[in-house]
DNA sequence: CTTGAAAAATGAATGTAATTCATATAGTAT
DNA sequence: ATACTATATGAATTACATTCATTTTTCAAG
């Protein structure tokens, strides 16, 4: 088989995926995970209902794929969400901001994956593993930061992000439940703010005591540094 | 009728109800949602299908019974979590071990509350009124504290509840996703850590701390100069 | 330009499980 | 005891997901 002719068969496979996919996702958008069927896909991607079958294994695939290509965008987006900011309060700002507007707007789409997640194991197709791509961009923040001594160094990782997307999470849930109005900004700040406390590099106590304690401490990391250049002896 | 007959009768009633929460509960932990059939549930409560149908409208009706069964038992649990604290701190810290410790044993019921709110639309059953009735443990630890002065005023009751619930929600899933131990303490510590810094009442600023952080700078300024210590990659 | 084997697509048939409903049974008041 | 009502029953119905025997399309080789 020649290449290009592969090329374009896989292609137009391809594209017909897609529109399946696209097809499942507006029916889900307008109809909710139960009254989704099937049927109703196939109609809307012009295909047979058998043709479904052939491109996925089950419903639960089929959906799958649908929150496959969500966490796709939203991950590019989150990259993209932090790229300006360069110290590390501001990206935390910038991506709490991104994060949670496309909560706010795309709860559906996130909520389906818990949904097929808790509905039944799918170990083969590991459902967390979008995910965590997506938190790896709070990740590549925090670790940057502590590299360059802008935060504490006592917070492990997880329980950085553990706060970061729970809080989020939570605040957006609660949101899209009740009826109150949104408030992305108040959030904001807010999640900020309990940060910028929190994971400030630990200010040194005031009592006279400390103070000493503090020089000596400090006054040894020299003497260590500088032991370990000997060019510049001591 | 008699008001004793009526008396046993429902108790009759509800002890019915009960043995056919109890079936299905069984089921649903032994198999999981999907693999939950009504057939089973009434073969273990010893009941015929159709019976199942004039105790519970539906499938998710019934399912949602077994999850406001569980809400109940626990609310109960975690008010009386925090009833031995009487300082903000530690009933947050009692509040906090409770509840995390909870929902890694009890996931899958709590998840479940979640599939069956985002599988469909529930308006009548009022999904998340188990889960606010749940959460007013916390609001009234904190409008306490805000009372007697023990936390600063400027941070609504709301945001500092999904900081709360939010991380160790979050921190409990992905626990059980993972295949990582629990460590139910340090993320206790952390987030409390957190919160005492965070809604501490806010101190004024002394002489001696513009000192401690004038002579941080300048330390800061000699270990710069004396090696640059390169940022390790990640 | 044919051709036939492999890949895709089809939709009627099948299987499974939720839900309904006509009928039977048990409980209660008179 | 009798009639009346509330409960319980399980066979029949319904709604879908999924399968599979056929048909249609694609494409490399002659």
């Amino acid at each position: 088989m020649p290449l290009d002719a592969a090329q374009t068969k896989r292609d137009r496979l391809e594209k017909k995926e897609a529109a399946i996919v696209d097809a499942a996702t507006d029916v889900y958008l307008e109809k909710g995970f139960e009254k989704t069927t099937m049927a109703e896909i196939a109609r809307r991607a012009d295909v047979a209902d058998g043709t479904l079958y052939t491109y996925f294994k089950n419903k639960n695939a089929l959906m799958m794929a649908v929150v496959a290509a969500h966490w796709a965008r939203i991950t590019d987006e989150a990259n993209k969400s932090i790229s300006s900011s360069d110290n590390f309060f501001d990206a935390v700002e910038a991506h709490a901001r991104y994060h949670i507007t496309m909560l706010l707007k795309d709860w559906r789409l996130i909520d389906l994956s818990y949904v097929l997640y808790y509905m039944q194991r799918m170990p083969e197709i590991e459902a967390t593993a979008y995910k965590r791509e997506y938190s790896s961009v709070f990740d590549r923040v925090y670790n940057r930061a502590l590299d360059r001594g802008e935060i504490r160094s006592d917070v492990p990782l997880r329980h950085a992000r553990d706060l970061f997307y729970g809080t989020l999470e939570y605040a957006a849930r609660t949101q899209v439940q009740g009826r109150s109005k949104q408030e992305v900004e108040s959030i904001v700040k807010n999640l900020v703010a309990v940060i910028r406390e929190g994971f400030a590099p630990s200010k040194p106590s005031t009592t006279r005591e400390a103070i000493v304690d503090r020089l000596e401490a400090a006054v040894a990391r020299l003497e260590s540094v500088s032991s370990r250049k000997p060019t510049s002896g001591r």
